[in-house]
DNA sequence: AATACATATTGACAACTATCGATATGCTTG
DNA sequence: CAAGCATATCGATAGTTGTCAATATGTATT
């Protein structure tokens, strides 16, 4: 079974950076707006702005507008096809790429 | 309690690339020498060299010479660690930081 | 319609990343 | 020790990222 690597880059990438992961950390209990998210940081508006696109765009925030605010939520099922993708791959499995390497001895050893 | 997402940072950069991921996965099931994985790929030697480095910089891939050779093995307890993370920040948890919001509602709503 | 507020977009820029070819280092074997 | 193979490092380069100030857009209120 080859595996999509690249269908979850983009998650990962947005998941990458310290400013992004305490965002998710923010919206794993409810929604927030972006004015309340930004009170936590020190950055400016336009930064956030960008980080929201980065983590919308990748599935793993879900963005609504609400009148003039925009309320963002985590979306659950993204974050834990991620981690669910994490698990896969970092784990030991019967269709495991790995096993077709052509060296690959008895005990997991090659070369 | 303040989580200290900035240690995760370069687990998770070396993880969100498509190359990465895939050597990931090739080495959860045992040991591999960098030609092995290089065959894998259609990059040069010395871009594989610098994509090794980043995961064992991180602490996701152990390497240890072995004579000629370098056998690369996941750290499974590194990234064991990376997804309880994750899985930390992504559900809803009594000590979560989003409860500090000044503005959230008992609907766990803000603004 | 004018003003104010919330958020998005743009343009600029410095820092970082992925890539390569060339070269260096380290190990093994004749 | 010389040659050859495996891996690492270096220097260059194109592309990407995170940041800001300025500006634009969208919404609510007066």
């Amino acid at each position: 079974m080859e595996r999509s690597y690249a269908e979850y880059v983009p998650a990962i990438k947005a998941m990458s950076d310290e400013t992004r992961l305490k965002i998710i950390d923010m919206l794993s209990c409810g929604e927030m707006c972006a004015c309340d998210i930004l009170e936590e940081f020190s950055i400016s508006q336009s930064t956030l702005s960008y980080h929201m696109k980065i983590l919308t765009e990748s599935g793993l925030v879900n963005g609504v507008r609400d009148g003039a605010w925009m309320r963002y939520s985590l979306n659950k099922e993204k974050a834990d096809d991620v981690i669910a993708f994490f698990t896969s791959i970092t784990c030991e499995k019967d269709d495991c790429i790995c096993k077709k390497c052509k060296s690959m001895k008895s005990d997991n050893r090659c070369c």
